[in-house]
DNA sequence: ATGCTGATATTCACCAATAAACATAGTTTT
DNA sequence: AAAACTATGTTTATTGGTGAATATCAGCAT
């Protein structure tokens, strides 16, 4: 499904082009939230729908699995990409990530995420030095 | 599966030219990674897909299962072998490798191995000599 | 050796994707 | 109603990916 990491443009009207081979499956629906790490989420509506009704599942007593599914629920907008590919960026989810104009889209399977490229670069950067436990860790995976 | 040693080198737009023994098989697909030790793993889009479904299934609550998912899905990239049999390595992944222009297929059994040359050899030349060790460490595992 | 075959390397030309500027229609404001 | 603004759509230029053609090289057979 998503993979893969490209770097776009976000244009003067808050628009963002989709990388073209991503377009098909996301023409037929897609919804943006807040995420984890100052970065958004991108699903597709159907991939949304399982994970809303996840979220919506979560024991409303926790104090903490309540903010996280408020946060990722409230902070929902469908949106639609257009014939030339771009998708309109609600105002409120471009601040939440503080993207300025290039941005990182990032294929995780069954999710793109959006960050703020400079955020993203220091991000890697971070995990990157750490690669020492990433191979203990494949090991467990069997890889 | 995959086997032997190869030297090829990647031209102006960043195609690779794959030995053409394996271009049968990966031409149903292939996924390159980010892999130790500085160089790119090349799997089947089959195996991959095995790894790729445990990432995605990590719970997303959890920060370093998070960032790990990360590291190996963004990282990884499809790529396609087309009619001359090459296929075009990503320019993050390239820079991940630090390959300029000659680089070393090798393979291992389940997956390719992509080095820049130099670092191969620099690799080879510290493992050749450590040979006596390694052998030590084999013979606990029973070979 | 010579010529043949298949594989790799290199170059050029074309087409699609992206970025940016511009145009239009529909709203809101005064 | 006119001006300004917003959202959406269109056009163009540039970039980069893709494909085709040619050149080079190695292995093999005659």
């Amino acid at each position: 499904m998503f993979i893969g990491e490209y770097q776009h443009n976000i244009d003067q009207k808050g628009r963002l082009a989709v990388p073209a081979k991503f377009r098909k499956i996301l023409n037929k629906g897609a919804v943006v939230t807040k995420g984890l790490d100052d970065c958004l989420f991108l699903y597709t509506t159907e991939e949304w729908e399982k994970l809303a009704e996840k979220l919506a599942s979560l024991p409303i007593s926790k104090s903490n699995t309540r903010s996280f599914a408020r946060l990722m629920l409230a902070g929902a907008m469908d949106v639609e990409i257009d014939k030339q590919g771009r998708m309109l960026l609600p105002d409120y989810l471009r601040k939440y990530a503080s993207m300025k104009k290039k941005v990182i889209i990032a294929g995780l399977y069954n999710r793109l995420e959006i960050w703020d490229d400079l955020k993203w670069n220091k991000y890697k950067k971070g995990m990157e030095s750490k690669s020492g436990d990433i191979a203990e860790a494949l090991g467990e995976l069997g890889v």
